[in-house]
DNA sequence: CTGAAAGCGCTTACAG
DNA sequence: CTGAAAGCGCTTACAG
């Protein structure tokens, strides 16, 4: 396969490799009639332009890394698959890096960052407790998709998600709606600003709001696996404790909690209730299927491309909440 | 964030940029001390090479592009996730480019290539049919990862796939030897070289064996994922043939299809057995849990890795078929 | 074992 | 509107 380069082209259209430069930029000072002939050129010797070259020089960048927590969280990678589709539609390239839950993320971004000179990073999932320093360190364009990253104030941060401790609360509102009030709770107890943790604040929100006290031994502390839900979820049940209704902080964690108590022979929703967060595409084909708060991931993925592409361009940073809704579901049934 | 060249290591270490180089790509002529020496200051500044500049240098890349055709292929997903851990270890990077099922994989391929100078391309789930043009066009490493490429006979090409005929023979041979004899399948009908149309020949190649004959009629074609498999097996179900197993040719058509059944109060297994492929790990958390025939992940992954190493360093590519293996599930029942 | 120099394919001031 | 030249950060013959 023999290689053409912007000599080649130039050398065909007779002008200088940088008036074709300026053409593969579209820039606006060239002669539109210049401009139609490299351009009919590149097409004529299907030319595609080196990006390791590009990229050397410091500014410009069409590199945006995404940088993704969990490798098995089924929500995070549609939303990465999402925003890869989106994104390239707008000329950008991804690098797509998975980081497992115990990684640093901003260890993995200063990286890919001096490897390859970035134009951005999009975080899937981070945790940001603690973590202004490191963020504020990178000073390159940065999106938190699924994360509220407000209280960074830094113009080079924008951030999308759902407001985490409302779905928390209106998921717990819900269930104690129908009946509900002796509630058990599967997931990571993360803290108060990651939104996972905002999830479960928000369950005890509604809690004290209700006047239900939260009975510490009806949390089951996992990672958002399958396996691991599973697992807690069976020794949860069997400590014999009597509820009526989990919530699970994610889908997954939901579909590993039905398994234990499907394993165990604990009917849903005849004896427990159970609703999980995201409202991945996989819920809906659960036996029975499962209820949840879902996320508008179509909406987050635009929303996500587009803070980058602002951001890049010099706007500063928004922080977009969007609200999850309820997603109604056969793993749950109402006690009145 | 300050930039720290090779220039700056080279400084610090009283040498010249080409002993820096050197020392970066573990040559072996460099005296010890000076590598020693080098390797300090390389930590002390928290110095990371930029890929871009070195990828821009014909000869070597470290860019492994990774093109993977079908988006919601949890099995394909799995897979990519654990070749990239595998190959970060050896110092791989991944590009990782996600098809559509109607996209063309050489032409992304062709693009990626270009654009990157890669050191070689990672086809997961690729179709082969009439491509063999193509695929010498691109004249680079290549492993065919889920599908068996031994016809190519291309030095450069390699693949590591299991078995998907004997697979495909082996799941209907299974469900007969249970009694089964009016056997529903649901998935892409494919071409006789691709992964899918091997598994479903061999399941006719069965069928064959045991004086079995093909119902056209019990055949849904259909895209693979949930919801087409859903809708496919939902209108299969309203001709009202009668069937008491049902082969999908793949796990994730097998859930699809499960939830036609149980929509339509058909029950699993009572009613309909069914089976899959790949073992994916959702398998093990359905109700009832998916009999399939298992790919072993883990194995075709590192195989992955090493083969494109091995092609890579200039040892022919070899093809390496491995075993499929029946995976117990609840969803299938024995009529004897 | 080591270094000076050319060059990878682009972009970008600068000059015209 | 266009081009000659410098340079991005590295690698690689070549010479010693």
């Amino acid at each position: 396969m023999k290689i053409v380069t912007i000599r080649d082209v130039a050398r065909e259209a007779g002008v200088s490799i940088t008036t074709v430069s300026r053409v593969l930029n579209h820039r606006e000072e060239v002669d539109p009639i210049t401009c139609e002939r490299v351009d009919a050129v590149i097409e004529r010797l299907n030319y595609v332009r080196n990006a390791n070259a590009s990229n050397l020089k410091q500014r410009h960048t069409d590199f945006v890394a995404v940088i993704l927590r969990g490798r098995r969280n089924l929500f995070l990678t549609d939303l990465a698959e999402r925003i890869v589709a989106l994104g390239r539609q707008k000329h950008m390239h991804f690098l797509l890096e998975f980081i497992d839950e115990q990684d640093d993320e901003f260890l993995a971004a200063r990286r890919l960052y001096l490897e390859r000179n970035l134009q951005g990073i999009i975080f899937l999932g981070a945790n940001l407790h603690e973590r202004e320093g490191d963020i504020r360190g990178l000073d390159l364009p940065c999106v938190f998709t699924s994360v509220d990253a407000s209280r960074l104030k830094s113009s080079k941060v924008a951030s999308v998600a759902v407001d985490n401790f409302g779905a928390g609360r209106a998921a717990a509102d819900r269930l104690i709606e129908l009946g509900h009030c002796s509630i058990a709770l599967v997931g990571y107890f993360g803290h108060p600003e990651d939104s996972t943790g905002q999830r479960l604040y928000g369950v005890l929100e509604s809690f004290k709001n209700h006047g239900i006290p939260y009975d510490e031994r009806l949390f089951a502390d996992c990672d958002f696996t399958l396996e691991k839900a599973r697992r807690c979820t069976a020794g949860l049940l069997k400590k014999n404790l009597p509820f009526t209704a989990l919530i699970a902080m994610s889908d997954t964690v939901a579909m590993g909690a039905m398994k234990a108590l499907y394993d165990l022979g604990v009917s849903v929703p005849g004896q427990v209730s159970v609703v999980g967060f995201d409202g991945i595409e996989q819920g809906r084909y659960c036996t029975p299927t499962l209820a949840t708060m879902r996320q508008p991931a179509e909406e987050i993925a635009r929303i996500t491309v587009n803070l980058l592409l602002d951001v890049t361009s010099g706007v500063a940073g928004r922080h977009v909440l969007l609200k999850s809704e309820w997603l109604e579901g056969g793993s749950v049934q109402s006690l009145l």
